[in-house]
DNA sequence: TCGGGGCGTTCCGACGTCCGGAACGGCAGC
DNA sequence: GCTGCCGTTCCGGACGTCGGAACGCCCCGA
């Protein structure tokens, strides 16, 4: 079992590019399920008019990718993520060693703060959370829909470009989209938030991605010592007053505890 | 927002027919990926092997598939599951109503019985799980890593099999297999074990699957009164002993009570 | 240190599969 | 009932793709 997969940065978004690699039908089969990222369900001729291909293309692919399960016929001739997906997600990540280490302390973590509790890493210029806990006893629920952040606008993504300098500048070139009143947009500023979670080993997020809630995050080191470099990164996030307020010390010492703990045993782990 | 993707039933597994559907590039594709089913890792030679094709095409295909982020190269040129695989995954299951109602319910009965809770539904013949909610203090725990089983062996395919009788049919076609000493294996008692489903309203499973481990299971309903088919169910697993002992009429009413209460629900939400 | 085997990758020509346009059939709305 | 929209099917021509063989690399054993 493997730590990380090889991508951690930029595999490569290529989100409307002509895809000059070989084996044409699949690259355009790919992009025929990119398209539905953004849209829950799609027809042949949206698929088509997005991907400009003609629209018997857009169908054939649309039922090639629905035989193989990737896709599913919804009824009226559309077409939705398939379960299959969800399947092959799921032995994805449950292959990361990563992930399986980290599992039990982020319990832990979740137990001792009582806030959602997540784990994260970089794809490209987002965050992708591999895994969220929730708590029950945490008040107003934190949204759950979504599984990938902008770094910019997150913990997870300040921990993480803060040791990755490609990383800090990939998020640069694409630049810092502004989600609230409070998200950091200055490149300048932004690379001083990366300049002080170096200093004190840990990153916050104050109402940057969604107004009212705030994170807490801390790295996961791989590699020998003067050189270490995040991998992933693990966060706390709650409302606002609950991270940034009295509590604050606590929730950086747990988050903190519980990435070095992590390190520890991945170490201990891939070896 | 849909309840549940249409092929629930039989979603044409095709493990290694020959694939008569046009796209044959893509057709093999998908097939590559299945071959990550079984293997975590896989070099191109073993691709090639196992779906009887030229090396030099399988090659192709793991590149093709890599570039698009489906799959990710190890080091030594051998690919694994990509994580955008997880994305589309989480997608695929977020934008699935029943998910979204059932989640505080299954969450309430976690805290009820201090078990390991699953939502499931049928993918084939076998029982695929959308979730499953462990819980920190019952023991030992359940093993994670699998979120595919046989239907014949486990109380959520007993139960979706109890009022499906195309399900049931597909099941015994595919035949019994035998996990433990005591999964049953003769097609008439399991045959009496629906008929004991259709009478109590849930499913038992007492180590048929993992020895020492059982589950109580019960249907998620759709449909109008009089033709009511289960399109999922919630099962809670833990060790016999505490399933099927003293405290089994607490547990059945627990998930009974979960199940009823999804079903209502569902059925508001999908008005 | 050297040689061999295994593996992933690349190159090439011939084959055949896939693309795009147009026509068909079904559905919903006006 | 008509009309527009959309998914699907059909067809011929173009070009992407397949398989075999050769290359370079790494690992292993001598």
């Amino acid at each position: 079992m493997t730590v990380l997969p090889f991508s951690a940065v930029l595999p490569e978004d290529a989100s409307d590019g002509p895809e000059d690699s070989p084996l044409r039908s699949v690259s355009t089969a790919v992009a025929v399920l990119d398209c539905f990222t953004a849209e829950p369900e799609l027809g042949a001729t949206k698929v088509a008019a997005r991907l400009g291909i003609a629209k018997s293309t857009a169908c054939r692919m649309l039922a090639a990718l629905a035989a193989g399960g990737l896709l599913e016929k919804a009824g009226s001739g559309r077409y939705r993520l398939g379960l299959r997906l969800f399947e092959y997600g799921q032995l994805a990540v449950d292959r990361l060693l990563l992930r399986e280490v980290a599992m039990p302390f982020l319990g832990e973590l979740r137990e001792t703060v009582r806030e959602t509790v997540q784990l994260g890493v970089a794809v490209g210029t987002d965050v992708l959370y591999l895994e969220r806990l929730e708590t029950a006893g945490a008040g107003l629920r934190f949204r759950t829909d979504y599984h990938r952040n902008p770094a910019h606008s997150s913990s997870i993504g300040r921990v993480l470009a803060a040791s990755d300098p490609s990383l800090t500048a990939a998020i640069l070139e694409r630049g810092l989209e502004r989600r609230t009143p409070f998200t950091v947009v200055d490149p300048l500023r932004w690379r001083r938030t990366l300049v002080q979670t170096r200093e004190q080993g840990y990153a916050t997020c104050r109402d940057e991605y969604d107004q009212g809630w705030s994170s807490i995050a801390a790295p996961i080191l791989t590699g020998v010592t003067g050189r270490r470099r995040a991998v992933a990164a693990v966060s706390v996030v709650g409302a606002t007053s609950r991270m940034l307020g009295p509590r604050k010390p606590a929730v950086v010492q747990g988050v903190r505890r519980a990435a070095d703990r992590i390190t520890v045993a991945l170490e201990r782990a891939s070896s």
